[in-house]
DNA sequence: AGCATTGTTTCACA
DNA sequence: TTGTGAAACAATGC
């Protein structure tokens, strides 16, 4: 589920439902997704402590404690992971992280994946600028270089942070520019328009609630036909990851 | 059984 | 050293 419009609900999820409320303990058992952390760790720094405001920079999120004067907790919700409260059900199996709270509430990072994570003080330093919020000449400058096919470089995260395999095939659909192509031939033009279309696709799934809303993700799979000019969609394999492009129209 | 998966990290190689 | 691509990671669903 999650790439940038998703963590964004995410956020504002925890921003509804986990600041202000004292932190009675933190479930930190899990250690593939609290790494490096040793069990017990978070639970210490949290413990006792609130969240008072929460963050974002492409899939990361981090929320600050005790007005900026405690630890920040980084959750990231990897391949699978979403954001539960106080629901009845709880606990549940795929939590894999969650803070207890003194009022009796709970907070959990639920993810069947178990690919999300749960850490101390974040480093943001590897993330580039916001996939939403990147300005022009950044823009142009980051993403348009390099040797590697354009949708890889728009998915790797140092560049600008956010844009994961849907996000991807929708915006280039969109922007009708292929993904295979070397992302350093785009022109200043090209690379313009595609960060427009980058930054109207990504906003629309925020409005929308997700990125599956868009319009030539829905319908993935075998013999789809592009949208607007009905040719097949091509299926390829770029980044590493499956991908489908209408052959005729994004060049 | 086998394969794919909306993400990230690590490793090999040029 | 840097850029690129493939595999590994964990677990589930088709």
């Amino acid at each position: 589920m999650p790439e940038l419009p998703e963590v964004e609900h995410a956020r504002v999820f925890v921003e509804e439902h986990g600041l202000g409320r004292a932190i009675a303990a933190a479930v930190d058992r899990d250690t593939y997704v609290c790494r490096p952390h040793a069990p017990g760790e978070i639970d210490d720094a949290l413990r006792g402590r609130t969240l008072t405001s929460a963050h974002r920079r492409g899939k990361t999120m981090w929320f600050q404690t005790d007005g900026g004067d405690g630890p920040v907790l980084g959750l990231h919700l990897g391949m699978a992971g979403r954001m539960v409260a106080d629901v009845p059900e709880a606990p549940n199996r795929w939590d894999r992280f969650a803070l207890e709270f003194e009022d009796g509430g709970r907070l959990a990072l639920r993810d069947k994946r178990r690919l999300g994570r749960a850490v101390l003080n974040p480093d943001l330093c590897d993330l580039g600028p916001d996939a939403a919020e990147i300005g022009r000449d950044a823009f142009r400058r980051r993403v348009g270089r390099g040797a590697a096919p354009l949708k890889a470089r728009l998915m790797d995260q140092s560049v600008i942070a956010g844009v994961g395999n849907l996000l991807a095939d929708e915006t280039l659909w969109q922007a009708r520019l292929s993904p295979l192509r070397p992302a350093g031939d785009l022109s200043d033009a090209e690379l313009d328009g595609l960060r427009k279309t980058l930054r109207l696709c990504t906003r629309r799934a925020i409005r929308k609630g997700g990125v599956h809303t868009g319009e030539v993700i829905v319908d993935r799979g075998r013999g789809q036909r592009c949208p607007r000019c009905k040719v097949e969609m091509q299926r390829a394999v770029v980044g590493g990851r499956t991908t489908f492009f209408c052959p005729a129209e994004q060049t």
